[in-house]
DNA sequence: CGTTATCTTGACTGCTGTCAAGTTATGTGG
DNA sequence: CCACATAACTTGACAGCAGTCAAGATAACG
């Protein structure tokens, strides 16, 4: 490509956004380069460190945000306590309930995690005038839908043994989804929130893993980082064929 | 209001949607009365009797739907026969899935239904045409969105018994939406279906409902037939405070 | 009225939760 | 770098809730 139009078509791009990883998969992809100087001059980019909230439940919904780094985990709470993770966002997913006021849930940095935020009016008008921008958040709401949903099979009908599996299972494609066959990485979730996405106990979760490694499904070294020599036998272990 | 007026305005919308449910709440709301009798005229309405299947898990999405009567579930399915319902659809609700070629899950009639179904190419260009559905059709998703991630909540976190007490609740809830504190009516699902639902056993689905009735929180007839004398004592029952 | 499907109830088993103790990581101040 | 304190995780013993298997009751249907 031409150095010289390139250096002109970059400058048309604000500098903090040129490297940007929600700029070609997330919201920002569908936005011209107008569209993107201008809201970029009211976006703020930020560090949230891990466990800290980003929005609550019921909390009134003000800013938009795009998830730079780290993982994002979706949870609501009963007033007893008991909780329940229904969703985990990763880079570069859109955060926040479009078109209520309200938001239905609580989004916490489940790691050190960077997002880029921005004042809800301005997406909204946005979304308005640009079709494949509400395209984009219509078509990851139902990507949502689908992921929703099969969190519920899992939830509603398999063991504590496969939960766990498919909980791994997840995580590997998600996190390393270029290797086919095998997988390493460090889990983004202690002990704790894996039982609030799977609806079990710390000790259950605990004991299934120690029961994959046993099986030799996986290797855990330091709590937190597992290596999956055969994702087929992990999948298979998570009950899915 | 002028009723050479309503006859000139009626005139313009086919005959069979006048009276259509789906008009107001559902898609065809947002179609112009010039779209209406375009998609109206490769449109099918036609009764699916309690037990028929809609579309099945995997295959190819060639129509999109609105349910008229009834209640659709939706499902999925383990390999080894395991299932879980993972939605219910009521009038007058979409049926399909947008931007993807395959359905992600099966949908069956649970009650005797009627559906209005149309290709899928005509709606696609309609939605690309008129922002106002592709907005109502997002809005839909979003809710759905928020009603699988309550209902997780639910399979991850509840007791049987709250999970009955639950799953009466948004029944009555949706088929009687008029009465704030009482409320009567037939279940659409058999306790097949509601143990696939809540991730339960007939047995113990069967259980919790003698133990809801010993407790006076309701009264059933025949079988299906469900009279809530006190909603919020229900909805104690089922956890929400 | 008989047959079948659906639902209820009972007895017992087993998986997962609860409670408690022990072990391994992580981080901090000397 | 080490000693200590704290947090996170693992393991064990036991209990209880929901599943399984079996039989009986009720409703639906021809």
């Amino acid at each position: 490509m031409d150095v010289a139009r390139k250096d002109i078509h970059n400058s048309q791009i604000p500098v903090v956004c040129r490297s940007c990883e929600a700029r070609h998969g997330g919201v920002c992809g569908a936005l011209s380069s107008g569209q993107l100087i201008e809201l970029n001059r009211h976006s703020v980019r930020r560090e949230v460190s891990a466990g800290c909230e980003i929005v609550g439940q019921g909390e009134a919904v003000c800013r938009y945000s795009s998830v730079l780094r780290g993982v994002v985990k979706l949870s609501k709470m009963m007033s007893d306590g008991r909780q329940q993770i229904v969703g985990l966002q990763f880079s570069p997913d859109f955060l926040g309930r479009l078109f209520l006021h309200e938001s239905t849930l609580t989004a916490e940095a489940a790691t050190d995690t960077e997002i880029c935020s921005f004042p809800r009016p301005i997406l909204d008008r946005m979304i308005a005038e640009t079709p494949e921008l509400g395209h984009r958040l219509h078509s990851q709401a139902l990507q949502e839908l689908d992921d929703a949903r099969d969190w519920m099979l899992t939830l509603g009908r398999k063991t504590a043994q496969e939960k766990v599996a498919s909980f791994l299972y997840m995580i590997a494609t998600h996190i390393d989804p270029d290797s086919a066959d095998c997988a390493t990485f460090d889990l983004p979730l202690s002990r704790a929130d894996i039982g609030d996405f799977l609806g079990l106990t710390i000790e259950t979760v605990s004991r299934q893993i120690t029961k994959l490694r046993k099986l030799g499904i996986i290797t855990v070294e330091n709590n937190r980082h597992v290596t999956v020599p055969d994702l087929d036998r992990l999948n298979t272990a998570a009950g899915n064929d």
